[in-house]
DNA sequence: CTGTTAGCGCGTTCAG
DNA sequence: CTGAACGCGCTAACAG
């Protein structure tokens, strides 16, 4: 019978000790799974901890050790489904190595990028996980230092830390080499950037014009728009200023996969079939990618993965001590081919 | 000039002190911004702040106070977009009140949705605000105890707590009674329950039925159909069971916008016109539903206001040091009249 | 206005 | 195999 005395929860290791009628270091070695006890010593000690409802302080346990057992993720926005999906996965992959997980959303916001550190920096987690959106070439500086860190997706900084992402320059490369290969040959990029800094926009921007190039088809700007908001209804309405030039593709790659679902949703309300008259290619594969109207051929950045990894490096930097050296680490990309342009 | 020791982070209060030539009290005061201190002083211990890098140490603050400053959102699946909106809104406003956010996912265990209990047990957190879906009616004893606690969303026990969640039964009663007042008279309920616990299902359920039973329609037991995964996919094969089963509804409340998208497109495919032969209506206004093909009309179940809710009740635990009294707390709903159902 | 001091609860020596 | 004692870094009395 356990007595959760949670709130009040009193009950320290001295008390258990007192009821056990042993010393602390011997309930200590007990919870700790010290080989060398009496087996009477033992269930005295768990009898002791039961009836007491006796639970470890987790703040005593992290000053003496410096470790929380905590990870702090950042991302931009949970409401995006990519980042749903990956909060998810790595929380789960936490979850396995017994790590909890802090959830930090910093909204498209720079300092707040930056102050997701901060937790680690106070020492309330043991290691970073993020994901900036919004940092700038010169900002690599904001993450010197030794403490465990990951860092995902495209940057414009060489993070001095482990980094792990697809290779989007080859992902956007293949994405559009299907479009081709299936005679496609006024392929549209709804979400590329020509300019900027370096980011998911410009390196999808990338390999898109590269595929093209590569199959002698030239490059013509009206075919790429740049998308603020990655949403379905930035998708909609590229599609329609699309229209309204006089441009009518016959392919479209969107930057991610609610961009897609904008783009096909307009495609449809403008009488088009898919892929009939116009093929759509997405990026992510969120799970809603299946179930759209029709299925959504995209581009599975393996978050799962991305997760895993993410995961045991930050880990292992927390039980090395010290952070991972600077690196890069593309993870595989594959293209799931749905109704929406099915594999030629 | 900062210096990023956050790794090696050594740096003490009594460095700081020692540094600045004063005492711990006074680095602690100047910290806690005690108002009555020498101009000079301060600049001193500022000076040594920045100087040596200092950042307070969480685990020892906690040990001292008690209080952690994060909270824990256990839900049961992340990539749930209501759940990513929620937690996204729970991020916001713990943030807001100075709180980080732990999420655990409890992946439909009720083991696990128990289990989430014990980051606050062990203190590791201050709170928890939690939305099982798994739980029996036999399971209110398990969140007994004293700590800050908020549960949300229908439940099959009475929770000893502050329990937030909106009036399914009024709101399916106010969605069906929308469907039958724009003349629809065979209204299909997907993802309602008959039997079983209380819980989201059922209470949809007893509202759509009041409504039908107040419009002197009966309820024909084939237009309810329980579907298991509150998917597009579970929607779809929802749509074509009914069709199969030779009825033809004229209008279809879905148990969850998900849902919903999955009947849309399965009526698409039938052939039927939205809303012009079967009206739908979803439930959660999730960020999607804006932009879905044609936008679906649904029930609000204001996100925001019960994160905000649940943040402020869970944190005014925290501070008052127990557990509110037990209580439950409507908050209110809306339909969103959208293209799918317009208002009659 | 500032300094001294005693724990918070746990892990970890080091004796016995 | 077990017990006593120290200290992690900080806060909060309490003195001065």
């Amino acid at each position: 019978m356990v007595r959760s005395n949670v709130g009040g929860g009193r009950a320290t290791l001295h008390d258990v000790a007192a009821a056990a009628g042993v010393s602390v270091t011997t309930v200590s070695n007990y919870l700790s799974g010290y080989p060398y006890m009496r087996q009477s010593t033992k269930d005295r000690v768990r009898k002791a901890i039961d009836e007491l409802g006796y639970v470890a302080n987790t703040a005593a346990r992290t000053l003496k050790t410096g470790r929380t057992g905590l990870l702090t993720l950042s991302v931009s926005d949970l409401r995006q489904s990519y980042f749903a999906e990956l909060a998810e996965r790595i929380i789960a992959a936490a979850r396995y190595r017994n790590y909890g997980v802090m959830i930090e959303s910093t909204g498209l916001n720079r300092d707040r990028e930056i102050g997701s550190i901060d937790s680690v920096r106070r020492r309330m987690t043991d290691g970073l996980i993020t994901s900036p959106a919004c940092m700038g070439a010169g900002d690599a500086a904001a993450f010197e230092g030794d403490y465990p860190l990951v860092m995902l997706g495209v940057q414009p900084f060489t993070a001095p830390c482990h980094h792990i992402l697809v290779d989007n320059v080859q992902a956007a490369h293949d994405a559009t080499a299907h479009l081709i290969k299936a005679d496609c040959s006024r392929i549209a990029l709804i979400g590329g950037a020509e300019g900027g800094e370096e980011s998911s926009r410009t390196t999808r921007m990338r390999g898109y014009c590269e595929a093209l190039r590569e199959a002698g088809i030239p490059v013509r700007h009206e075919l790429i728009r740049e998308v603020r908001d990655w949403n379905a209804l930035g998708g909609a309405r590229a599609v329609t200023a699309l229209f309204d030039d006089g441009i009518r593709p016959d392919g479209i790659l969107a930057c991610n996969d609610h961009l897609a679902f904008g783009v096909m949703r307009q495609l449809k309300d403008l009488g088009l079939a898919i892929p009939g008259d116009v093929r759509v290619v997405g990026f992510d594969n969120i799970d809603e990618a299946r179930f759209a109207i029709p299925s959504l051929t995209t581009v599975d950045q393996s978050a799962d993965t991305v997760a895993i990894k993410a995961v045991d490096s930050v880990i292992g930097q927390i039980e090395a001590g010290t952070r991972a050296p600077a690196s890069v680490e593309h993870v595989p990309h594959s293209i799931v081919y749905r109704a929406s342009s099915p594999e030629a």
